[in-house]
DNA sequence: CCATTATTGAACGAAGACGTTCAATTGAAC
DNA sequence: GTTCAATTGAACGTCTTCGTTCAATAATGG
């Protein structure tokens, strides 16, 4: 692999401007959008001089673009379905509710998600990215958890991937939708909705009607 | 009251000019977002001069005022949950689940729905109004009939408004989020999400295990 | 020291946008 | 027909932006 080591001659490109530059290009796409952000005041920020991004990035939808897979990198490297084996099946979903709700509310996930959806009516692309890194996955690594707990005789599902987007949907309420139109958060209703969304789940799913089951560890 | 008959002299304005314009400018923001509409563009495109739509709204973030709150109007108008008084409780259900996913999931609904929240950052004012018009209106109105299913001895719920949002949340899955962020909608997964819905409901709120009780005509 | 590449600062050109000004025209009411 | 407001078209000033060009300088390998 020759491309491992490019040897290549000259001044080496400052991997720390990179950096700066996507960190910069993030927080004000992020902040004010595509449109309303400007190469110049991006430039600024990173420390960097607005040629440099040029040389680098080329263009301002490809900055954008490696902005987003930046953060699309971060979402996947950050995103898991807590691993609880102990506990009630009950604690379990808990967990993992509350594990949801905290990661997708976080006002830089809100933000994002915001802009990346904004950003999907001019490039699908975008969204498919997104969609794909985020949500996508979380879905199918609940999903498989569902089906284990179904494998294990804890419940009775026989769609584990329509369950999972039931106890995230109940779980998320109409929190979600209050963050992205700028609600402020209400701790207390969010825990009434996993506790609501865990009880439910149960009553429908659970094959001890106790949901009192602990997992072995 | 004299002000309903402003009586005034000189040429009447041009009501046809004032809802041509209000369109235009629904059409590119909503389309293209706040700053990537220009004046000209919506003035050109509504068939007027760019001064008339000074002279009326005064300012670009007056005028997407206007056009949101147009649009929040004609949602006040058209939301509603329907009014299904008769049928099986499951009907019923289903009833509702697919009005609601209905009117979320219409294209010109998903755009409004994205412009705003990208706004909603710059202008909390925007989200706020939104919210207000749409979702929260809709889920009052659900959590009433929820309430009058639990006073008629058909369900037992002891928080309507939270049942209300978790029928509502499992109806939407993720299906909203993806339309959100481009993927093509899948009427069949909708369909099961909603008879999906309907079944956990009744599992764990129906009185009658059977969820077969009839409405009184 | 030399070749080569990265980076910078400044300036440039073209384009577009916002918001204003103004004279000219239109249209309704009296 | 006169009066008065609405509307228009065109031009203007100012500002911002994108993206490019170019000479000068910094940093590395040989």
């Amino acid at each position: 692999m020759s491309s491992n080591e490019p040897k290549r001659t000259g001044r080496p490109a400052d991997e720390a401007k990179r950096e700066a530059i996507l960190a910069a290009a993030a927080a004000s796409f992020f902040e004010h959008g595509f449109a309303a952000s400007s190469i110049e005041q991006i430039a600024a920020d990173a420390g960097v001089s607005k040629v440099t991004i040029y040389n680098r990035f080329g263009d301002k939808r490809a900055l954008f673009a490696a902005a987003v897979e930046v953060e699309c990198e971060q979402i996947r490297g950050s995103l898991q379905v807590p691993e609880v084996a102990s506990g009630s099946l009950r604690d379990r979903l808990t967990a993992v509710g509350e594990a949801m709700v905290a990661f997708t509310s976080r006002p830089k996930m809100v933000q994002f998600e915001r802009r990346i959806a904004a950003e999907t009516e001019h490039d699908p692309a975008v969204g498919e990215a997104f969609l794909e890194a985020g949500p996508h996955r979380m879905k199918e690594s609940f999903a498989a958890l569902i089906a284990a707990m179904h494998e294990a005789g804890e419940v009775d599902v026989a769609d584990p991937a329509l369950a999972a987007e039931q106890f995230a949907g109940m779980c998320k309420g109409m929190g979600d939708l209050e963050r992205r139109f700028g609600a402020p958060a209400d701790p207390q209703r969010n825990c009434e909705r996993i506790a609501g969304a865990v009880e439910v789940f149960c009553r429908a799913y659970a094959r001890d009607p106790s949901c009192e089951t602990e997992a072995g560890s």
